[in-house]
DNA sequence: CATTCGTGAAGACGAAT
DNA sequence: ATTCGATTTCACGAATG
């Protein structure tokens, strides 16, 4: 029964002598500096100039070592882990529909009916014909995108449930599937603080940000789900990774927000938006140079919104002190 | 020439009615 | 369901270097 997932299971991770095996792809190729994995963010980022190397990673095998055979039988865990991504999460049970036991007798008739029903029930809630066919493709289309956006597991995981949650609900009818999927990718993200932008999640779905937004919305009201507006600073050291400015800049930057939090200023405005502007302004500020067209291209704000979030950015730190320029 | 800056019209959204 | 106010976007042109 365990063939299969033994083989795959027993691969061992790559040896730990890191020097010996260093190669380029264990060091940052923007500053050759050490590479930091952050499993919440599902990023490799680097340590000293803050480069996000690699979004989305392949699993490299267990996390677990062994060094003989016995050891590796204790450590082993066998059978694939159970997940939400799998209408079934994972686990299955198998009734054989012969009527005899283990070892091949028949059955008395009161155990025949017994079986029957076991078999009847067991077959409603794997096969369940409607509720297997909507969440099937669901939970696919989950675990697509997420994989593209470079989200970790557990984000994909409260995504389905989300999903299963306004199916049982019955908010799916009507609406696409991928749609719904595409909400419940969203809220999920944002729940675990790795929010994506409306573009960035259209650019995997198959579904345009309207119909999704529209969607999301809806369900989230529906299903109560508590979702806080998102703070512009999550998006900070993505944008200023894409755009491969210093950490003098994104620090400049977060100070020019939390500055600007103070006075009330985030409220009713976009998050990408006050993102953008702060990075700009600390652009400027710090001497760095940044177009607004270049802020414009990786925040997916317009320049003219950025031209007018900047100077309040700028006036919301101390008039006279000038925190992040002193070059 | 590239970049920044300002404007009016238009669309979308949340809140209030 | 409609209205209202604030925000963002688009398309343009002007100013700046």
């Amino acid at each position: 029964m365990n063939t299969t997932h033994t083989t795959l299971r027993e691969r061992e991770a790559p040896e730990a002598t890191t020097d010996a095996v260093d190669g380029p792809a264990h060091r940052c190729p923007e500053c050759e500096g050490h590479l930091a994995r952050d499993e919440e963010r599902g990023e490799t980022v680097c340590e000293d100039c803050g480069l996000v190397v690699d979004e989305d990673q392949i699993d490299p095998g267990p996390e677990w070592r062994a060094y003989d055979a016995a050891e590796r039988e204790q450590k082993r865990r066998v059978g694939p882990p159970s997940t939400k991504l799998m209408h079934d999460e994972g686990l299955s049970t198998k009734i054989d529909w012969r009527n005899t036991d283990t070892n091949g007798r028949t059955l008395s008739s009161r155990k025949r009916r017994q079986m029957h029903r076991l078999r009847r029930l067991d077959s409603t809630s794997k096969a369940n014909p409607s509720k297997a066919r909507t969440l099937q493709p669901a939970l696919k289309e989950v675990s697509r995108m997420g994989s593209a956006l470079g989200l970790p597991d557990h984000v994909r995981e409260t995504a389905s449930v989300i999903f299963r949650r306004a199916h049982d609900e019955d908010l799916v009818r009507g609406r696409s599937i991928e749609g719904v999927a595409t909400a419940a990718l969203y809220a999920a993200a944002r729940q675990a603080d790795i929010p994506r932008t409306a573009d960035e999640m259209e650019r995997v779905s198959r579904v345009d940000v309207k119909e999704f937004q529209r969607t999301y919305r809806y369900i989230s009201r529906e299903l109560g789900l508590e979702i806080r507006p998102v703070d512009p600073d999550t998006y900070v050291d993505r944008f200023i990774s894409d755009l491969g400015l210093s950490s003098e800049v994104e620090r400049c930057a977060r100070t020019l927000l939390s500055a600007a939090r103070e006075q009330g200023l985030h409220s009713g405005k976009k998050p990408t938006s006050m993102a953008a502007g702060a990075i700009y302004a600390a652009g400027v500020l710090t001497n760095e140079k940044v177009t607004q067209e270049e802020v414009s291209e990786v925040t997916d704000v317009t320049k003219v919104t950025i031209r007018k979030r900047y100077p309040e950015l700028v006036e919301a730190v101390d008039p006279g002190e000038t925190p992040c320029a002193a070059l």
